[in-house]
DNA sequence: TTGGTATTGATAATCATTGTCAATAAGCAA
DNA sequence: TTGCTTATTGACAATGATTATCAATACCAA
């Protein structure tokens, strides 16, 4: 129940959502900095990090953590509800999908073996029409 | 289709495997190198790493990557046949799930968009009864 | 406008994992 | 059993993503 300590609207937190929204692929914070930079803008990379993990806690943007252990973000069409993704792991596009009665089948079966505090991932990765095309 | 290299059967390996038989719960590769070095084996740190990813690859352990990028690794009930977990995030106990249905509905979703080469992350995560109790 | 404080950013520090490479030891043939 | 070829090992350096530092800066409530 901690009080939510909002965030203040800095010049930098504006141009890195401003980022988000315009590409609505995932990316890790390295690349949304250099993404940044091409743009002419001045934000520092560890402010970049900063940004997206405050960002993706409150829910505004999602992360995933890819096989190799990097985080990638995206700004998501469903907005902060809970959802998952199918994911092209050469190029970062997704879409948004719906997995039905996961959450509750879930939730059920955790219970039944004494598990409380529940979380979740269900990602699935693939190559996309296009990354496949041009991968052989 | 390349050929298997099968991988030569060494003390440190053996080692490795007795280790991951003998408790069931996922590790890190630096804390079955403590348990090992515990067990007053010699192995390498480097080649616990080794050890561990190559039998990852061949699918006689499992491997999970955490939210903050570790990978844990076990020796599963199930063997070889792929499956899903519900993992307790604070101990590392973990029981074999059966999602049903998933793996072919996952397929399906993702042609429908034109992936393809597909691969799936199912983990559900919590804190088993042990770990609920003691964490207050 | 102003003071208190959150945020920034350049940089150093962390830390899991991977690379290096000479020494060692499987596994195979004779 | 004896060599020989070559995969494996292990101590250590190197990498690379992420986090910690900390003085300088800039929100924003009053
Ligand atoms: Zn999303
Ligand atoms: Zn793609
Ligand atoms: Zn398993
Ligand atoms: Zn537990």
């Amino acid at each position: 129940m901690t009080a939510a300590p909002k965030p203040r609207q800095t010049r930098q937190r504006t141009e890195i959502l401003s980022a988000l929204a315009a590409a609505g692929d995932f990316r890790s914070a390295q690349q949304w900095h250099d993404v940044l930079r091409h743009e002419s803008s001045t934000v520092g990379l560890a402010t970049v990090y900063r940004a997206l993990q405050s960002l993706a806690e409150s829910g505004e943007v999602d992360a995933v953590v890819t096989d190799s252990g990097e985080t990638l973000y995206r700004r998501c069409e469903a907005g902060e509800e809970h959802h998952h993704h199918l994911r092209c792991r050469r190029c970062g596009a997704a879409e948004e999908i719906d997995v039905p009665d996961f959450e509750d089948w879930a939730a059920k079966l955790a219970r039944k073996h004494g598990y409380s505090s529940l979380d979740h991932t269900v990602e699935i990765t693939g190559l996309c029409t296009v990354c496949a095309r041009s991968s052989d």
